[in-house]
DNA sequence: CGGGTTGTTTTGAGTGATTCAAAACAACTG
DNA sequence: CAGTTGTTTTGAATCACTCAAAACAACCCG
């Protein structure tokens, strides 16, 4: 899913981000960019299919690199390992589903940030505000709901 | 700075959620009520001061059963270990020190949660949000104040 | 186009936080 | 006070990730 163009672009951001262009980032990139939020394993994964020379240690310097220059987003929800994803520069938000730990990107309803200033910022000096919003997705949703009608919680 | 009535209100949470009262359970609310955001490590050692026999794993077991009955609230923020705190039943947030992961606590602006509600849930059961600011503290700015005066960024 | 420098990647090992499992034990019930 | 059931302990194991040194490749320059 990668055309001639997807490639020179990734190269320019590299090099815009003084970064030397290898095959690793190019390949961690390619992989991370259009597939949700994926952790250090299923990039690797991903990566090891085309160039099975890639470690999984390079995985992870990549992906650091990247989301330190800002090319890479790093997420980490509690209980999971940290995930990576290709949306940046807007500053959306992230369901987490608390059975299956399934990842979704959500937009606040409020575009500007409102909320994301505080009362009292308690001497720090805020530069991101980060929202997790916590629920079930549609599938853990109906396993629970079955799962209730087999063992209901209380025989009212 | 535990009184018997403290205890005994421990107690009936513990009984009130289904829980035995033993000797860990009331030593970890105890080392975690208002001691803000402690570390599983933390409430051992606080809890081994007065309890030396009380394990690691019995630390870990007891912040996961009062979790998970809501007597003890959990946050997991970036590159630190889980946090514990006892304030529950408020929907506050935190703010965590970029440099130094300190944590304070954080009333939102809005004290509905309004952002709270997004625009398109994504097929999910959404049940809570939770809002983590990212910036610098106090000391942290300062630190880093004095080192960009030793080495200035540009040499503009 | 080729050599040198510097940044990257690989290899290999190590760590910290947390979890798992089984046996010893203690709290609550009657 | 004995039995049952839930807890705690002990000990080991796992997962995600980091560290360090050596091999290597990208880019700059002539």
């Amino acid at each position: 899913m990668s055309s001639a163009s997807d490639r020179e672009q990734a190269e320019a951001h590299l090099r815009a981000a003084g970064l030397k262009v290898t095959v690793p980032r190019i390949a961690v990139l390619d992989a991370v960019t259009g597939h949700g939020h994926l952790d250090a394993d299923a990039v690797h994964a991903r990566v090891a299919s085309d160039h099975p020379s890639v470690s999984l240690q390079s995985v992870y310097n990549v992906l650091g690199d990247l989301s330190a220059v800002g090319l890479l987003r790093r997420i980490a929800p509690a209980g999971s390992p940290a995930l990576y994803e290709s949306r940046i520069g807007d500053n959306h938000h992230h369901v987490v589903c608390t059975r299956c730990h399934a990842v979704e990107d959500i937009d606040c309803v409020i575009g500007e940030p409102p909320c994301l200033i505080p009362a009292d910022t308690g001497g720090f000096a805020i530069h991101t505000a980060e929202v997790t919003f916590w629920g079930l997705c549609g599938d853990c949703r109906r396993a629970v709901a079955d799962l209730e009608r087999l063992a209901p919680a209380d025989a009212g």
